[in-house]
DNA sequence: GATGAATGAGTATTCATTCAT
DNA sequence: TATGAATGAATACTCATTCAT
């Protein structure tokens, strides 16, 4: 199942984003910053420089070389640098998380649902992709805010409350005993993920971490949700 | 107790650092980039800037008239903007952790000590200071990674190691059961700091948590960990 | 025939270098860098600046509006001051040089020959651009010593190899008889400017000299030379 | 007797100069700027300081450094950068040339007169201070022409005049047959040096030349002259 | 519509000069 | 009087943005 959340992650670029690339090639030309698939193009150049190199570093150049668009072009559909920097924040939050919360829909046994979930989304969110992203943002966020906010509401938030709903469930059916299930909720996706997420996200950790280890940590911290929250 | 530190980390700027500025006046003069007052000084004015704009945004234009010092002093204290960030990140980090660790003495009630000195490290992570200084050393850790990596090694990381101390402590004589100490204290530190954490990283939750809701944070995030590691 | 070469001294700014400059201007656009009259443009507002304040008190401002480019135009075509003006040495020393040593192919008379190339090379080397071009690249002998040496090695001591073949020549058919040729080559040389090169160097002597001071000087020179090497 | 002159050359700094230090050390202070010690202090250190880097690349805190003694100092000896440069210079011809024009008093044989001062003149002009010296002046000689006008006219310039009396002399009792004997002398100082001096000026000699090749070079110019200028 | 050469305000850093001690 | 810490204008160089082609 994990393996299958693997390739989830690293064929974001390939396969979540081509999709919008669908285009009606009989039009003989796409108006002026209208061409989705140049739109992508240039996002996915952006992506690349702007993970290794972060905001400031990078430079319009950069993004020019690696997404193969002239300057020019790269102006006719983003505004500037910083709205660039928003819509690929936004393009890749709607992507990367797309998928993850078909582990909540289950409703066979808890214990498993979670560690599913908890295992998926805790592979996603120390990938090297997303770590960059976050670091982008985190580090704009004092002159930025509203994307960092962003970023953290239609991201991580909302995977909050899809798990927040599945506790309720079990709270209702008396399989937990949870007096508050939103902090119980933080508590849990922390727990997915103790030891690995500051890690990596400060680069104490050098790549991310192993399927192993993932699925080590997730199991840990599950179990002590449930004997904190299992009725006794 | 927390109470006490609750002001520790508030007035960092007013009480921890003007100590060293008690320079003995007599002296005909200091040393170029030998007085500790104008060294504070600057440090604070970067401060300020760095905190709101970024490692990158910030320009040393900005830092002399915030600190209200002429550039070519800044160069006499520091070689560059880069050594100006170091420093800054390490004169905070001495500062600000220095007390925290005395929660950890304490042969009290168990439970006691962990909401202690959880609410002391919320507090002070989820501070102001401490939050700016995380994104900016989070921000550049693509480029710099030795700064980010130290940050956490010199921070968080040694009260991590602290905390398991008294784990394992705790695991001798049978108060816990904990197969796995390292692992459990992540946990726990994460349980601290559950719901609060991120969302000021991201700049969700705009100022500091109230000292009510650390308490309950941090309260809750304890009998999480005790529920699940005491001995049934 | 020396009143030929005056105006190539003096008209090396109008005809010599604006060859280059008959550029197709059909094709669409050149290339970033790669424009000869642009390029020709910028070394001729270095020029002007680097001559009136030499390599260091030259400022990439003052080239820039001298030239009418902007600065950013200029580190496209060069990387850095320093290499702007190496490449203005070298492109002067070779427009410059480049028919001076057609005096030394004649087979006519050898009295006539030497002194219009004399009259040629002194009135070059005492001409206003070069003067500045070698107290440039003197003064920051110490400094940058490669420059300067390039300068002389590829400018005056080429001409002094071709003016030694000729001197071979002569002491081959017993015309002149010379026991050490290269040194001779250097005294006449010498002769050919005496009084002149380091008045002008010095700015003892305001603009260049005249046509009738460089054949005067020049024919002493000769005869001079003549008188010492040939067979009594 | 030009192993005596050797000498000359090298102990400028420590005997030519420290004779003006004999300062009367019984009036209790002195004036500001008044001290001929410190101000020859400050002059050794910057002759130091601009030989190596020259003019513009020389900066005061080095010449601070070198000389030992504080900027404010140099400042109430010398109104400016600029200035203590002019000062330099001056004060350098005055001592380097003091001595070498004894040669011309002799009443002895003609050739071993030129020969000797000659020999003397050479190893001054070629020697590494005075080649530092007018590589300074000649940098800044479009900037600043009076001081590389002044440098001329009272080093180089005046010997040339005492040089001119000998010939001239020589030509009264009918030993020498020159009809312009102002260009006899620059031909004759040239030919003293053929070969060396702009080779040392331009770097593409390494260290001064050796007493045996001035020597040789020395001869073989005397001789090229007086060949030519000798009556048939 | 796409291009990329050109722009010039902005950056970190240096250094001649001043002036309080 | 001598000092050297402090100043801030000036420097070489970069890069987001524009606009002629």
């Amino acid at each position: 199942m994990s393996s299958t959340k693997a390739s989830h992650v690293s064929s974001i670029n390939a396969s979540g984003l081509e999709a919008v690339m669908l285009v009606d090639k009989r039009q003989r030309r796409l108006a002026a910053g209208q061409d989705p698939a140049k739109r992508q193009q240039i996002l996915e150049g952006a992506n690349r420089v702007f993970s290794h190199l972060g905001f400031d570093a990078a430079s319009m150049n950069d993004i020019t070389r690696e997404a193969g668009v002239s300057k020019g072009t790269i102006y006719v559909y983003f505004d500037s640098k910083e709205e660039l920097f928003m819509e690929l924040c936004n393009h890749y939050r709607e992507v990367l998380f797309v998928n993850i919360y078909n582990f909540l829909e289950d409703d066979g046994d808890l214990r498993e649902a979670l560690i599913g979930f908890g295992s998926a989304l805790a592979e996603l969110i120390t990938s090297d992709v997303v770590i960059s992203a976050q670091r982008g943002v985190i580090g704009v966020a004092e002159r930025m805010p509203s994307i960092s906010r962003e970023f953290y509401e239609r991201g991580p938030k909302r995977g909050q409350a899809k798990l927040r709903g599945l506790l309720d469930r079990n709270v209702a059916t008396g399989v937990l005993d949870i007096p508050d299930t939103e902090l119980a909720t933080y508590q849990l996706v922390d727990l997915f993920m103790s030891g690995m997420f500051k890690k990596r996200l400060y680069g104490c950790m050098e790549g991310p971490p192993s399927q192993e280890l993932i699925r080590r940590t997730v199991t840990a911290g599950v179990d002590v949700f449930l004997r904190a929250y299992r009725p006794s």
